[in-house]
DNA sequence: TGTAAACTGGACAATAAAATCGTCTTTAGA
DNA sequence: TCTAAAGACGATTTTATTGTCCAGTTTACA
């Protein structure tokens, strides 16, 4: 019951972005020193996350990464499902049907509700938020 | 960011003991038949739910499991966290402090209200009610 | 055009979690 | 007292997560 470590190192990497002049470029290495990152793990992290349309890289030298949008633009529950996929509290609770062992068993949907509260609060949570608190 | 297995078939093992008479006992073959639950699995999982003091155990012959309070008196709450531990969506929300790292770090409180909602919806959710709810 | 900085991608090791297996101990009842 | 049913306990296997390493590829700039 915990999001992956790579998860809130994506968090943390989107975050720390968030707070550079939005022109600039950091290199992973950057990133992954203080943010306290093992730097190989952060660089497939920050592929994943480029991958799924969060962040622009750049090669070469002088190259880097940058958010793909506004901070204001991106969410905390797009960061974390790009990495861990999509949030499903109860192997039950999920796109693909899940236990059709109990037709009726009442414990489903304390876990729907019970995700589609997290999932919601981590939705209506973006980075430009998250960037005026922490100033 | 799922509850283990585990959790989820302690879970559905209170349930199937709430749903039986009070006095009667069950085999843990036969809750894990019943339940499709691996045997040798779920008798570790009946195990620490006895130890949690959720549950009383009798071997030998005529032996079995049984609930040791009234269901309305056992939360869904107790049962997740008597298998997987304190609830704890991500590593610097806990009791042990957490990450130092960034002292005023914005998304630890995102993680700790979700924590809370997510902790009193599950403490307000005990077998009594969900039993109703089955029938 | 050469080179150093930077991302890419795959293979692999270490660790933790999930699941299984086999043996032991306890106990009700014939 | 003997036996079969049942839980207790420890060893082992399997799988997922986390982290490391290294050999490519791309590109700005001297």
């Amino acid at each position: 019951m915990q999001i992956t470590r790579q998860a809130d190192y994506a968090v943390r990497a989107v975050l720390h972005l968030a707070r550079m002049n939005s022109s600039e470029r950091a290199a992973t290495s950057t990133v992954a020193k203080e943010q306290n990152i093992p730097p190989s793990f952060l660089a497939k992290i920050i592929s994943q996350l480029s991958i799924a349309g969060l962040l622009h890289t750049s090669r070469g030298a002088r190259g880097g990464v940058t958010l793909a949008r506004n901070p204001g633009e991106i969410t905390l529950l797009e960061v974390v499902e790009a990495i861990d996929g999509p949030i499903q509290l109860n192997e039950c609770v999920g796109s693909d049907g899940g236990c059709t062992f109990d037709e009726n068993c009442p414990i489903k949907p304390v876990w729907c509700d019970a995700q589609e509260e997290l999932v919601a609060r981590l939705k209506r949570t973006n980075f430009g938020d998250l960037l005026v608190k922490s100033r």
